[in-house]
RNA sequence: GGGCGGUUAGCUCAGUUGGUAGAGCGCCUCGUUUACACCGAGGAUGUCGGGAGUUCGAGUCUCUCACCGCCCACCA
């Protein structure tokens, strides 16, 4: 309980009705208030009651005497005090608890500092504490004392003397520091702050006009939320390591011509020297002539027993005998910058700035940054404050420290977990190397780039990767032993459809992978080069080009110097993610003619035409993949020995499709295991049908297939494409679709509904047959 | 408490202006025809977390709920 100032009285409502309103009141002399922290009553400046509370509106302006203390303290009015918590009235404490700082910044209250670093209560020698109050002995006593035992004491003291009114359990979320453990007692210190609304000014234009963009994009939005709620910032640390602050201090002259007894006149300067200069000329003005006659280590504040650094003596007197005493010194902040604001300088204090350097000219702005989504806070942003503040472009105009920021996802452990070195679930990429090799642990994170912001490292993957290297050498090998040397060679030459086909695709891969880079979509550019160089180079491209390599052959030449052409292409596509396995093969395969360089990371960066890519051979191989994989799946369903050859009937074609089959036959019956190609106007009995868009390719195995079994698999066939051309009919006889679609996309559906017809009315007809068969 | 994000195949995850749901690993069947068994051929597996809305059409846009996680407040 506070006690009213002068013994004041007011009636307290103690009873109500159902709606809330008085029906008894008592007679008081006192405001109580409710805290769970009673030692912070000392540094009380205030009692807060809100501005619509009805039980203490009247009191608003009067005063209390602090228990124990003796100060006079004002009733204030602030929304902060919640008229359901406690008793609505909340004592004001500002030097220890963030709340109650605001409240009396609002309300214009005093701040009082009543503990140590230590948290122990600090009353004696505590000028601030002192000032205009009377503290009982009995107060006095807790001096030193740590905050629990004064609290416990306080309470014990309270009740002694009467003002205490109750004492309840009240179970609340108290913070703790993560390294100490320890509830967090807020504290007021002095410190430095820059100005961060106004340093984040420029910063946030510069995002929103595009001059740094995100990549991904979406993580401006980080950025913007911090640089636009951003608070003062708080810049100097109680540390031992770092830049020291660049100010000192000594005592100001006061008016009367006498020194403070505070060290609180401020020297802001680049060195000690500068410094000392300033300081001179200062106390010169003021106190007459002053000469610098030594440095000397000096402790400052006794409260505090490190060492302060070194001071600088400035005698008052031009007699450099005279006693040390008698001299004033100032000496130098021994706080040290917060790590982030010294990382801040780092695009350009790491090429010589403050002096214009040729480096800082040359290399100022930077292009990218890449960096994690956790220190989007603490570095890029602060980054762009310091370069906007700090760096001008050539107009004269604020720029900034690079184009674009690449933001990488961060990679936890295998449960999830940010790797720490304190946790000690850190996955060593030596480890992984060791095992997979460093091509692979490097294509795994690169394909994993553009995740979302957690990589749960999965070693599968990892070991997926070594495979495909693995996959690339055996490739690199079939080259070498089928005598595919780099020759100087045009990709736009060959005549043969497979060769025209896989510099084709292997245009269409580098364009893809272009793109990607460009976009900054790095596992775009991994994934289209796994894709080309397992699924397209040695899938394919390899089987085709194995009979155009039997010595014999006429286009042998050709096709050697193609596939090295492309095994090339991989090479250098790939260089920048699997540096160590292709500059390996580069070494092994070729000699330096015809311009190659020697080392494959020299070789410039392929910039392969559009026009490379011959559409017809590219249909054409396109369909003949398709055709071999239908073969080889109705083989596999229906059980055909792996060595028996089969032979092929086609039906439902035209000349123009015999004449296409008829070229690519060899590569049909090798990689589809045929006897032999015939055309027909209808399929044989007893064989099973697969249908492609243009025609029906039909497996005579009379005596070895299962009716019900094929009949099984063209039902199921069947009913897929059932399904999908009903979709396809609903949509083309919607209305709607049809005014409100794009034509592309119309044009598109009719061309899978017909496809899709064409393959079910041959399905249809395989079926008939093999029911009357049945 | 304030803010951000995730939820897609058994697992780890892609999916860029809304237009036929994908990869790797794992699983099943078959196969050693000399580049490769760290391989080849084939196959199965999804009410895209639940609900509502916008739209001709939603994994994709909006709202909402649930669960999981991160950042800040309280180290850097």
């Amino acid at each position: 309980r506070y006690a009213l100032e002068g013994g004041e009285t007011y009636q307290a409502p103690i009873a109500w009705d159902e709606d809330g309103t008085p029906t008894a009141f008592e007679t008081r002399a006192y405001v109580t208030v409710a805290t769970t922290r009673p030692e912070t009553m000392l540094g009380d400046t205030g009692v807060a009651v809100h501005p619509d509370d009805p039980r203490y509106q009247h009191l608003v302006g009067k005063h209390v005497i602090l228990p124990l203390v003796g100060r006079r303290i004002p009733i204030v009015a602030d929304s902060y005090a919640d008229p359901e918590q406690g008793t609505g009235a909340v004592k004001i404490t500002p030097a220890h608890d963030f709340n109650d700082f605001d409240v009396g910044k609002r309300t214009g209250l005093g701040v009082i500092n009543v503990m140590t670093t230590k948290a122990a209560m600090a009353l004696e020698h505590n000028a601030d504490f002192l000032e205009g109050c009377e503290p009982s002995p009995d107060c006095m006593a807790l001096h030193g004392l740590d905050r629990y035992e004064a609290r416990m004491r306080i309470v014990a003291l309270a009740e002694e003397q009467g003002w205490l009114d109750q004492v309840e359990d009240h179970p609340h979320q108290v913070p703790h520091g993560d390294r100490s453990k320890v509830a967090i007692e807020p504290y007021l210190t002095d410190q430095w702050f820059c100005d961060a609304k106004t340093l984040a000014g420029p910063a946030l234009e510069a995002v929103r006009s595009g001059k740094t963009r995100f990549a991904p994009e979406n993580w401006e939005k980080t950025y913007f939320q911090w640089l636009d709620n951003i608070e003062p910032w708080c810049i100097s640390r109680q540390l031992w390591w770092g830049h020291q602050i660049p100010v000192w201090y000594g005592p100001s002259v006061l008016e009367n011509g006498e020194l403070s007894s505070k060290r609180d006149k401020i020297f802001c300067a680049k060195t000690e020297q500068l410094a000392v200069e300033d300081a001179k000329r200062y106390y010169h003005g003021r106190l007459g002539p002053t000469v610098q006659i030594s440095t000397m280590n000096v402790l400052v504040d006794e409260a505090d027993s490190r060492p302060k650094g070194v001071g600088v003596v400035i005698h008052t007197s031009a007699d450099a005998s005279a006693s040390v005493l008698d001299a004033i010194f100032i000496s130098r902040d021994p706080d040290v910058l917060d790590t982030w604001f010294s990382s801040a300088l780092w695009p350009f204090s790491t090429l010589g700035w403050p002096d214009q350097t040729p480096e800082l000219a040359r290399y100022y702005k930077t292009d990218v940054l890449i960096t994690g989504f956790d220190i989007i806070f603490f570095w890029v942003a602060r980054m762009m404050m310091a370069g906007m503040e700090f760096m001008k472009d050539g107009e004269g105009k604020p720029e900034v420290p690079f184009h674009t920021v690449y933001v990488h996802a961060l990679v936890r452990d295998e449960h999830g977990k940010k790797m720490s070195k304190s946790l000690g679930n850190v996955i060593d990429p030596l480890d992984l190397i060791q095992e997979y090799g460093a091509d692979a642990v490097r294509m795994t994170l690169t394909s994993m780039a553009a995740m979302g912001r957690d990589i749960k490292l999965a070693v599968s993957r990892v070991a997926g990767y070594r495979n495909f290297s693995t996959k690339l050498w055996n490739a690199a090998r079939f080259a070498e032993m089928n005598g595919c040397k780099p020759v100087a060679f045009d990709p736009a030459s060959p005549k043969e459809t497979v060769n025209r086909w896989i510099v084709g695709e292997t245009v269409r891969v580098a364009q893809t992978v272009d793109e990607a880079l460009e976009a900054y979509r790095f596992n775009d550019a991994a994934n289209a080069l796994y894709a080309h160089i397992w699924g397209v180079f040695c899938d394919w491209y390899v089987e085709f080009a194995k009979p155009l390599l039997a010595e014999d052959h006429p286009a042998r030449r050709e096709t050697q110097a193609t596939m090295a052409w492309a095994l090339d292409q991989c090479l250098i596509l790939l260089h920048p993610i699997m540096p160590f396995v292709t500059e390996e093969l580069w070494r092994q395969i070729g000699d330096s003619a015809g311009g190659r360089p020697e080392r494959l990371v020299l070789k410039a960066w392929p910039d392969l035409p559009e026009a490379l890519r011959d559409p017809q051979a590219a249909r054409e191989i396109g369909w003949l993949i398709r055709a071999i994989e239908q073969i080889r799946s109705v083989r596999a369903e229906m059980n055909v020995p792996g060595g028996a050859e089969l032979d092929l009937v086609v039906t439902g074609h035209d000349a123009d499709v015999w004449s296409r089959i008829e070229r690519n036959q060899p590569l049909m019956a090798r990689l589809a295991r045929l006897a032999s190609v015939v055309e027909a106007d209808a399929p044989p009995d007893g064989a099973v049908t697969v249908a492609l868009e243009d025609c029906a390719l039909s497996l005579p195995l009379a005596g070895v297939i299962d009716v019900a079994a094929e009949m099984g698999r063209l039902t199921k066939a069947l009913a897929k494409l059932e399904k999908e051309t009903a979709q396809l009919r609903g949509k083309l006889g919607n209305e709607k679709f049809l005014t409100k679609a794009p034509e592309a996309e119309v044009a598109k559906q009719h061309e899978r509904l017909a496809t899709a017809e064409a393959e079910r009315s041959r399905l249809l007809q395989a079926r008939d047959r093999l029911a009357d068969l049945g």
